[in-house]
DNA sequence: TATGAATGAGTGTTCATTCAT
DNA sequence: TATGAATGAACACTCATTCAT
C-alpha cells in the first residue's frame, strides 16, 4: 500500500493494528541513538535526492539500520519529514530569539553577518524540508504553521532592529529583506558547493546591512 | 507559445526500446489539437498536485484521452515537463524582450506594474514547472539552463533600465530585485487565491519602483 | 501500506490517486474474460488456502496474469472477496427462488435431494467466502447482509413448503433445518473429498425429508 | 484447565534456531502467573479480532508484558493457539464426561439446559480457537484431532442418553443434533451480545429436548 | 525472568510504460 | 491516430521472531 498510507497523528498509532512511532514513548539510551541516526540520515538523504525521490530504503541504509526499525520510530516517511520540520522550525526560532543589536556600525555589520551565516547554515541543512513544507507536502497544517511562525519571528525581529536604527521598517521593506534572505539561501544551497557558504553569507550580509540599515544615512 | 516546443532528440528516449513521441512527425489538425490538450492538461494537473504527485492517469483524464495517446506525444512524464519548461522559458524570454522603458515617472511605474503583473501571471501558470526545474528534477541540463537564461535575460534588462535612470545596478542590487520578484510571485501563487493577483502585483510593483528606480532621487 | 488499506466503496476510486476497479466501467470482451479469470482464480485460491493466507500473488499466478492487472479489476484483496460474496449470495438467492414443491411423496424427496445437492455445490465453491463473511472479514455491512438475506430466503421457502405439507414450521424447527443444512455442507466441504458430494447430499436430503417432511405422517 | 497444557515436543519449534518456550522447565510462581496472563490474553485477543488478524503485539499488550517474554513461553503464535486448543478440547471432554441423565421428564429438560448452556459458554470463550482448528490452521494434526475427539465424545454421550429413552439415535439423528448445537452456539457467539447467552441456551435446549428426547412420545 | 530494541523477509498496492486492436 | 488492457518493477509498510541487556 504505498500511496494509500495516511500520516499518523502524533501520539496515536499509525494504523488500527500496527506501528508505534517511538516519539511518544520513553526512549532509553540506545533508542535515542537510533532515533538520532534516523533523523540525521533522513536529513542527509532528503538533501541529496529530494523528499519525493528519497526512498525509505535509502534512509535506513544511510542510518545503517533496517526498515523495521524505521517504522519503530516513525509512522511513515512523512512522519519523518514532520519531525525534521519541527526541528528546523526550532532552529529558526532559536535564531530569531538570538538576533543581537544591528546598527549601522561595524559591530552591527558583524552581527548581520553572523545572523545571515547562521540562516544559511540552517537552510543548507534543512533546505529540502523547508521546500517540502512550503509545497504543502506536510499534510499536517499545524506543522507547516510552525515554519511560517519561525520566519515571521525572524522578520519581526529585523523590523525592531530597523526601527531602533531609524530605518524604514514597513511591511513591504521587511518583505523585501526576507525575500533577499530566503532566495539567497536558496540559491546558495541549490546551486553552489558547500565551500562558498561563508563568502556568500558575507556578500549577502553586506548587501543587507548597507541596503537596509545604513541607507538612511 | 506552444509551437515553440521541439521534439526530443533521439537517444533521449525514456527507455531504449519504447516511446515514439509524435512530435517528430508532421502533425495534422487532429494531432495538434491532441498535443495542445495534453500540454494544457499537464499544466493544470502539475499546478494542482505538483509534478511528483501528479499521475499520468490524472493528466490523460484531464485531457480526456488515453494512456496510449499520451505516449504517442510524449516519451515520458518528464518529457511533458520538458516541453512545458521550454514553453515557460519562452514566455519569460518574451517578457524579457518586451520590457519597455522604466524611469521614475508615473509612466515608468505603470510599465513596472505591467511587467510584474505579467511575471506573476506566467509564474501562476508555470509555477510547478519552474520549481521542478529549479530542483533539478529535469534531468536534461540543457532545459534547466533555458530557465536560468530567461531569468538572467530579465535581470540584465532590469539592470539596463536602472542604468539609464542612474540608479545602482550592480550585481547585488539586481540580485535583490530578482529575489523580490521571484519570492513575491512564489508567495502569491502558493499562498493566496487567484483573486489577489492583480493587487499583489500592484503592491510589489510599487515597492520595486520606489525602492530601486526612485531611491536615488 | 498494506494493512492500512481500506476497501473501496463500489463505484468509487480506491484511493484519492489510484486504482480504478473495473467493475464500474464498461468492459469489452477481453476485459470480461480477464475479470472472469480473476474471479474464478480467487475462488480457487481462497478455497485452497483460506482468505487470510491467500496471497494476491497466488491469485494472479492462478489467473495467469499480473499484479497490475489484478488492481485494474479490484481495489484490493478484500474487494475481490466482496465481489465473490455478491456472486455467492446471488447463487443462493437463485436457489431459494427455484425450490419446487416438497411433499412427503417420492417426488418431494427427489426435489429435496436436488436442493440439498445444489446447496452443497454452492457451498463447495464459495465455502471460504461464506466463512469470511460470517467472520466479519467483509468490512462492508451491506455485503454481509446479502448473505444473511439469501439464507433467510431459503429458510422462509422451506417454511412455506413445510406449511403446505402440514408439518411443523415454527422458527425453532426452521432453525434446526438450516443448521443441519449448513453444518452438513460445512463438514462435507471441509472434511471430505469432492467425490463424496453426491452421496453426502443424498444422505442429508433423506434425513431432512424424513425428519421434517414426513415426521407428521 | 490451564494446567492441562503440556509443552510442545522438541523439534516442533517454529524455526530451527530460535524459541525456547519455558514450558518444558519447571515454572516458579511468577512464571506460572505470566503463562496464565498470556493464555488468557491470547483467548481474549483471538476472540476480539480472530486468530489471523490478532497480532502478537496485541496479545503482549493485553497481557501487559513484552514480546521477549511471549517467546519465553511460546515458540510461536501458533504454539499459543495450540495451547488454547488443548485447553478447549479438555473443557469439552470434561463436559462430555459430565453429562447426566436426560430423559423426557422436566429433570431431563433441566439437564439438557445445563449442558447446552455450558456448551455455549465454552464456545463463547474458545470460539476462534475452535474455528481455527476446524479450518486446518493448526498445523499439528494431533491437536485438531483432540477437538474432533472431544466433539465425538459429546455426540456418543448424547447417543447413549437417547438410547436409554428409546428415542432414535442413529448417526444421522446425532449428526443433526450436533449440527443444531454447534450452529446455535456459533450464531449466538458471532451475532448476538453476551447478554442473551442464557436465553438462547434455554431456547435451544428446549428445542433439543422436545425434538429429540420427547418426539417419540 | 523480563524487556525494549532490532530485524528483514514478505505483503498489498501503485504507476510509468508498452502492447494489441 | 486512438484506446483499453496489460505489465512488473518498485515501493511503503507490517509483524513474527530474535537479540542484547
Amino acid at each position: 500500500m504505498q500511496g494509500a498510507y495516511k500520516p499518523a497523528k502524533p501520539g496515536r498509532r499509525a494504523t488500527a493494528t500496527g506501528g508505534a512511532p517511538a516519539q511518544g514513548r520513553e526512549l532509553r539510551a540506545q533508542g535515542k541513538r537510533t532515533l538520532a541516526k534516523l533523523l540525521s540520515a533522513g536529513l542527509r538523504v532528503f538533501a541529496e535526492r529530494g523528499y519525493h525521490v528519497a526512498r525509505v530504503d535509502d534512509i535506513v541504509r544511510a542510518a545503517r539500520t533496517s526498515h523495521g526499525t524505521f517504522y519503530l520510530y516513525f509512522a511513515s516517511k512523512e512522519d519523518l519529514l514532520r519531525a525534521l520540520a519541527i526541528e528546523c522550525a526550532a532552529e529558526y526560532e532559536a535564531l530569531a530569539g538570538d538576533i543581537g543589536e544591528i546598527d549601522s556600525s561595524p559591530e552591527g555589520a558583524a552581527e548581520a553577518e553572523r545572523v545571515v551565516s547562521r540562516f544559511f547554515a540552517i537552510y543548507r541543512q534543512y533546505g529540502p524540508v523547508i521546500r517540502a513544507w512550503m509545497e504543502d507536502q506536510v499534510t499536517e497544517r499545524e506543522v507547516s504553521r510552525l515554519g511560517v511562525e519561525a520566519f515571521t519571528h525572524i522578520a519581526t525581529t529585523f523590523a525592531s532592529r530597523l526601527r531602533r536604527v531609524g530605518a524604514p521598517h514597513d511591511d513591504a521593506t521587511i518583505g523585501v529583506l526576507m525575500a533577499l534572505l530566503e532566495r539567497s539561501a536558496y540559491y546558495q544551497v541549490s546551486r553552489a558547493s558547500n565551500a562558498g557558504d561563508a563568502d556568500a553569507a558575507v556578500t549577502v550580509a553586506r548587501t543587507l546591512h548597507r541596503g537596509f540599515f545604513t541607507a538612511a544615512a
